[in-house]
DNA sequence: CGGTGTGAATCTATTCACAGCA
DNA sequence: TGCTGTGAATAGATTCACACCG
């Protein structure tokens, strides 16, 4: 047993707990063939990566699902709830602002920020609505850890630096901009025309 | 220099395109530091990746932007326009109908799908809408070859498979479902959910 | 010199093969 | 016997070091 878990097997891991989240059935045994199946990771992988949890009591014939999504968050540190923010309230922006599904996944949408004081005055929302200039005050005053950015891209990396001041130390990046922050802040981004491009680059590579 | 281009640099290189095109100054020269700034990529793994490209007649004192731009274009068949459509037109699948950034990037949005027909007739789009059980017959007859899933969880297998009878041969999957799919076809799924444990385990990793 | 391009070395992840438990 | 768990083997990607070009 490691005590480090390779970056590709703890996003596999991620992702395997959101999928174990889904089953109805969560005191069923499941073994690692039918995780495979439900993820699409082969079996021998599936148990490898659950190798590097610590803790996990095996009881050498399957698992029960809602052990082992316990065991999951012990690792991964997925337990309580993460406070959220929003900035760029555009089409993408506020199409999250209505998604109901983050809370069940430990994540409280707390702000939502935009530069245009219009659309934060009309928009009908339960979520707390504030110009962006505020950033720094409102997303420390409300303790925000995760910023999640759906601005232009020529705001993109002005938004993140008030994020990153405000104290936020993670960061989901819509645009496709390359956004430069201090070693401990962690980004992720996310593009659908990057993806476009790689399916249709590895289409065209299997001819 | 390889035949082959290694996933990852494959993924590098579709990005570093992406954000070559939003450079204005494309007869620029820019060396591979000024590209690793750019990207975020080491500038060292810069030149590896373009060197997986083949035809680049290396001038070997920085690269011109249009040239990379067309180098890249060439080697990963991302020339011409590309027939798509979006299926599930929530807030989301909606907010993606009106972006304008499609075209630009070389995918041409050419149907909309939706279970609900009324959401059909109301919404305002000079995309063609058409009910989800017509997807067989209008994605085959408009020649798509990309889908965006964008339904409920319990219904993406179902779209994915009439995709499929299509004739799509690439998926992007906005649910957290594994898609099983034909060899074939190429899938990727995009979950911010996912985005999100990840950045707070990886957040929780570094303390 | 200040850059590129690339084989070789290193580091990392995946797959395999099998011992051991229920 | 069927499945887990894991060291060892393989495959793969990144980094390094340096020869070479303008």
């Amino acid at each position: 047993m490691q005590t480090f878990i390779p970056q590709p097997a703890l996003e596999r891991i991620c992702r395997l707990r959101i999928i174990l989240l889904e089953q109805v059935e969560q005191e069923k045994r499941i073994d690692s063939n039918e995780i495979s199946v439900l993820t699409g990771v082969a079996a021998n992988t599936v148990r490898k990566d659950i190798s590097y949890l610590e803790g996990y009591k095996g009881s050498k014939q399957g698992y029960t699902v809602a052990e082992l999504i316990t065991c999951i968050e012990e690792n991964l540190k997925l337990s309580g709830t993460v406070r959220t923010c929003i900035v760029g309230l555009g089409k993408l922006g506020s199409a999250m602002l209505d998604y109901p599904g983050f809370l069940p996944a430990g994540y409280k949408l707390t702000a939502g920020f935009d530069s245009d004081i219009n659309v934060i005055e009309l928009m009908k929302t339960d979520i707390p609505l504030f110009p962006a200039y505020d950033i720094e005050e409102q997303a420390e005053r409300l303790n925000i850890e995760l910023g999640i950015i759906a601005v232009p891209s020529k705001e993109a990396q002005k938004t993140c630096s008030r994020l990153v001041a405000a104290g936020v130390n993670g960061i989901l990046n819509f645009t496709s901009c390359t956004l430069h922050v201090p070693e401990k802040i962690v980004v992720r981004n996310i593009s659908f025309l990057h993806e476009f491009d790689i399916i249709s680059a590895l289409l065209a590579d299997k001819q």
